[in-house]
DNA sequence: TGTACATCAGTGAACGCGCGTTCACTGATGTAC
DNA sequence: TGTACATCAGTGAACGCGCGTTCACTGATGTAC
């Protein structure tokens, strides 16, 4: 049974698109590629056979949808970042109009998606796919590239600024020093996904948020 | 002129080791190894073929000397960590008898480090390797790996005890306080090698470093 | 001093793999007449 | 109401690539007799 070498595996199990919805392969194919960042950790993983492997499609199909691989993983990315961008702001109207509060959840809420989503957050902030290669050509437009992730850290100045404001932190430099508390929240976060033997302090977190948002 | 499909381009030009001095192709490798890395950034360029091309030998010779690719990468990184400890306590020796200056002089040591060698960094401390498929499987002892930069690490938490211990730094558990100053600075420089549009507030460096070193 | 031989330091060809991409195509379905 | 046809949503086979790894080998060189 079944050819087996190559694109065997999953069954096909899937019914084509009715006429006039075939935008929704886009979708489909940009959710695949997201799983396959949360479940690899690697952009390299994102290829057009594996992908196409996940939704059930042939690998040619693609290309009526996306350019290329890059504009996959930039739609893929683009997705990831929406989303922590969307819970962090949930997560911080939750904790009320404190702005002390609020920006505790904040740091607190980017963490934990660090720790969660390990994989998708290597992807996102690790830079590989950035420094990679695929950067060198035209491939995907490098400003849109650089706009991921600009909106949460804005989110993170407007909070401080808060706590300046009223008086709940000692920054004298908010948006520098908002600057300096997301590199270290990333540090931490990045580290402790990759260094994994590694026995980490118990109050690590709260430790160094708590000294760089000057609190 | 040439066959130049595969393994073509640049001239063998290798005169072949003498009798007794096999060991010394060993270290050719590993050298090409991290040529490489701190070309491309990234762990997957180094493939046997490519570091094969580099030394100007055939891809097989190099099995005589690493059982696998994994092994190769090892050595390569194995070099690059004894490399930047052995540069970093140069850097503080050279800082005279102060505490609060050999400090100083390590955490600057390290961050120009990063901006120096941007792609080794990535490699070393990017945790592409590690998190990688590459550990899956037993090509590597876990212990090896995790044991990398382990050395400069302690360093650091040794400066920053004798800086409590003379007053110039008000942290009240240094062990912990240093683990949580090098992945700050570790998220700084990190990021600034890979978000290269970001436009990075002037005195970032000394912000974050003093900060979080309790001086 | 001469020569057979073991060893060392590699080489060249080949394998099967997954990849991105191209090409010509197929077959269902809505629409025009 | 019936039918020709354009369009849409894909498919299947093939290409050339670089890869890790294997295999049998080659040719220089030191050593034993």
């Amino acid at each position: 049974m079944s050819t087996s070498t190559t694109d065997g595996g999953a069954p096909p199990a899937r019914r084509r698109n009715p006429r006039g919805e075939g935008e929704r392969l886009k979708g489909e194919i940009s959710d695949a590629a997201l799983a396959l960042l949360d479940e690899t950790g690697d952009a390299g993983a994102v290829t057009l056979r594996a992908v196409a492997r996940r939704v059930g499609i042939s690998a040619p199909s693609i290309y009526g949808h996306f350019e290329n691989r890059q504009q996959i993983l930039l739609a893929a990315l683009t997705r990831a970042f929406a989303e922590i961008d969307a819970e962090l702001r949930r997560v911080v109207e939750a904790a009320g109009p404190d702005s002390r509060d609020r920006l505790l959840a904040l740091c607190e809420g980017y963490l934990d998606f660090a720790r969660a989503r390990p994989h998708r957050y290597l992807v996102m902030y690790g830079g590989v796919w950035n420094a990679a290669q695929d950067m060198a050509d035209d491939a995907v437009p490098r400003h849109e590239v650089a706009a991921l992730g600009i909106a949460t850290l804005e989110l993170l100045q407007e909070l401080l600024a808060a706590c300046v404001a009223d008086g709940s932190s000692q920054s004298t430099d908010p948006d520098a020093d908002a600057i300096a508390l997301w590199v270290a929240m990333h540090g931490l976060a990045h580290q402790r996904i990759v260094s994994t033997a590694f026995t980490w302090p118990p109050d690590i977190d709260s430790r160094l948020v708590a000294r760089m948002a000057y609190i």
